[in-house]
DNA sequence: CCGCATCCCTCCCGATACTG
DNA sequence: CAGTATCGGGAGGGATGCGG
């Protein structure tokens, strides 16, 4: 066996679909896992918000970046776009079935962090 | 009640600390879900590693960055450095207690994203 | 209230070369 | 083998202003 087939990735129930550089994996990765939308679709976990709520509640994020966060997820499938034809315009977002999955599986991920952050970061 | 208490996050086991813009939470969040972070904890989490095989394995990471986030993820206590004092050298990278922790619900995300990723991106 | 467009700048990151 | 040093391009992201 040679040594670059030695700590070949086959991980059981994750089919060699994360490493490899060109693979969709990748991509959604890096949405997900995103500075911001790590935050909006655990925010959007919570409860359904509209625009100015999660501008508020994810401390430090620019109109910028949260509209591009959200057309992101929001191509990804992850979270839906509920617009009421009214004025002044009411819209508000929410996770889609995946995007509830996907959120079901960072919780306990943030749940950690946010329990150890002070210990590890100089607390 | 105002407004901009109406959603206010208090997340019952996720006691408000990874919101707020300023807190430790934020930072090893940024460290945990980067770019390459992810697939650092990730491949670490499958077995230990010498640096040529973590730059195998992680197709696409430069140098620089490899080393960035190993030392990145060495100072947070989630990865550890054994360095054999031999000519030529021969240095092991694996996971501290902590960063298995972080692994096992890291593990999760991951697979749902590999099982998920063609569907969504274009499958 | 909910966005989109534009400018502009920082700093992330890749490429390359070099060392113990 | 296991890194460090340096440089430069380009994307990420903030600030501001406009439109529906």
């Amino acid at each position: 066996m040679k040594v670059s087939e030695r700590k070949r990735i086959d991980i059981p129930g994750l089919a060699d679909g994360v490493f490899p550089a060109q693979c969709p994996s990748r991509t959604l990765l890096d949405h997900v896992t995103s500075k911001w939308g790590v935050l909006v679709l655990l925010a959007l976990g919570i409860d359904t918000m509209r625009w100015s709520e999660l501008r508020r509640c994810i401390e430090g994020i620019s109109e910028k970046m949260l509209a591009q966060t959200l057309k992101t997820l929001e191509a990804d499938g992850l979270v839906r776009r509920v617009a009421q034809p009214v004025v002044p315009p009411h819209v508000e977002y929410n996770l889609t079935a995946e995007g509830r999955e996907l959120h079901d599986r960072l919780r306990p991920l943030m749940e950690w962090v946010a329990a150890n952050a002070d210990r590890i970061i100089e607390g």
